[in-house]
DNA sequence: GATGAATGAGGATTCATTCAT
DNA sequence: TATGAATGAATCCTCATTCAT
């Protein structure tokens, strides 16, 4: 048992570190650019031991989104779940997420820029990412129509506005992400959020 | 004169019907799984001949991009200068941006969805593109800081209060080529309008 | 129309020199050890280029053996037609075998050793070599039929028959393509078709 | 001494679990397609612990037919040996041939089919599987070279006779593993014996 | 001895680009 | 100028074999 604990243990690490080397190198050169032989050598393993952990190319893109996008999902949850308001609900949204891409820069990179783009053409990839991809919209949506249904916010389309938010938060980090222009301040998260809340109060 | 005046309008013709075609076709496929066979065919030459046109399959696809985003980036700059207010000038934006949406999906597609995911990665692409990427945003800006200056509206930072109209139009437009959940209404631009105008207002 | 009949004249010389160089490395190397690279080399032309006559290495290999067995078909049934009696009909049908072999080796020691084992597993190859490697043997197998029905043979089971000729010149073959042991003479078919008369005569 | 036994006892008879296994997985798949996995977990234990027995599939695959072929041999020696004449000789010859195949169908699937196509190319595998492939037919030439000089039987080449029988026997056992047409019946053994007596008589 | 995780050479196939016609 | 046949580098994936445990 011994044993087999700490060989399951190696095998989930190995997989981890799979995961890790594809998202930097997913990250640095996108999904098309990427051979599979980058990601082994980033990960210190063979070509062959990758597909030992995953049956293609594909699904190492998908395992490497789906675990972050799990977490951050859980991440919201809990930071809205404890927002005692709207507006906190809609500062922890973005909160999150930006302390998300301080931590995850690689995942982030990909999740928010090259696989929103694959969502967009036909190929169905993973339904599991497609609907993390928009639980947190719908979650903000749903505090959102509690709120504006107690009439602490205005009466607005709860669906929209979360969208609206969303796309805002995108956008934070796509500037942080690129580097061009004036570096990006922690104000700029702050006046962002005031923006959002004045949008939607009463 | 004449025939190479001909020849010239001809060979221009030929150049705007590849472009036409790889805009289609990218946008069905994205670049990566488009074949410039599949181009050539879309435009009913032979492969060959594109290649007399342009040097290369990246080539096409940034010219496809181009030639949209300087024709987008002239209407803009149109209706916001036309615009009498900083609240006309927001409107406009969005307004131009979803109507050129209407005629040029394909071009959108590609656009608002791939082009800015490759924008991330490293390798340099199109600088006239990057800078018309983001001429609409600063043109923008301009506008909301002679507001801001004149006290007509927030004094708020503009280039984020821009950023912040592109991002929602973004979303907006995503939102129609998604096509999922539920149809966009004309009465969501108007929606998203006046809560930006809202957040922006003194 | 001159140059898009010479083109396809060239054209279909092309595949030819494909079938024939494939089946010259198919039958040196046999089917698994054939790379497809090897044929191409064989062909003098580009691997790529195998691929526009052929849409995979099986399909060459079907191809190859295809054709050649088309025209043994074709030549067995001529000669078969012109047989007088059913030992003439015998004697036709191992000779054209025979010789056919000696124009052909490189297609017989495929079709007579390697695809014969390959149609014995389970995966379906091509219907129509399928019926074609047993058609010769069907078409004896009718001659015997008549002959029997009018009292010239012995009555003996046609298709059985026929299935023990079409073995023993499958035999004869073999020995030639192995080039063990003692050689092969001319009168060995002689002698080998006497004693399949004489099995069957009355 | 007794564990030195046993282990070895033991040795061996894990080394008839992999044959066994390895002529089941050759005989379903092929050789080519035939993984060493496959083999392993039909013999029930790991990959590795094959390459403890065989030094690599070839010779597992060599070993498998050469097993069985040594059997084939002998039961073929002993059963011509007791023939009081050719004729029994022959019957004796075809039948051996016949039950072995009830009893070891993937073994005779290999050898009748794959094996034979595979000596046909260049490669030398096994001098001793050649030699047994052989044998049947040298023994069954000398007890038709005996009859003949005893005028026993017609004075025939006595090796070629002894090929025709080879290849009918093969013709039968094909014909039975292939399982398409008619169904193969007893009296079809019979009759072929039969034919292969007529064909060989004075 | 037994295992199965690790490896990387090898192979089928694709496709951007060239070039002879 | 227009063409599309030809090319081969590049890529994903397989699998026989090894070796640390």
């Amino acid at each position: 048992m011994g044993i087999s604990l700490r060989r399951k243990e190696t095998s989930e690490r190995r997989r981890d570190t799979i995961l890790h080397a594809a998202r930097t190198v997913f990250a640095r050169k996108g999904y098309a650019a990427t051979v599979v032989e980058d990601i082994a050598e980033e990960a210190g393993i063979g070509k062959g031991t990758l597909y030992l952990y995953f049956p293609s190319k594909e699904q190492v893109y998908l395992a490497a989104l789906l675990e972050d996008a799990r977490t951050l999902d859980a991440e919201s949850r809990g930071a809205l779940a404890e927002a005692p308001s709207w507006r906190d609900a809609l500062r922890r949204y973005v909160e999150v997420r930006l302390s998300y891409f301080e931590a995850h820069e690689d995942f982030l990179r990909i999740y928010m820029t090259e696989f929103r783009g694959m969502c967009m053409q036909g190929r169905p990839l993973s339904a599991e990412l497609y609907r993390l991809a928009q639980d947190g919209e719908a979650l903000l949506a749903q505090r959102f129509a509690a709120a504006a249904a107690r009439g602490e916010m205005r009466a607005a389309d709860p669906e929209l506005a979360a969208l609206m938010v969303s796309d805002v938060t995108r956008g934070l980090i796509e500037r942080r992400l690129r580097g061009w222009g004036r570096p990006v301040s922690a104000g700029d998260t702050a006046f962002a959020v005031d923006m959002l809340c004045r949008a939607l109060e009463r």
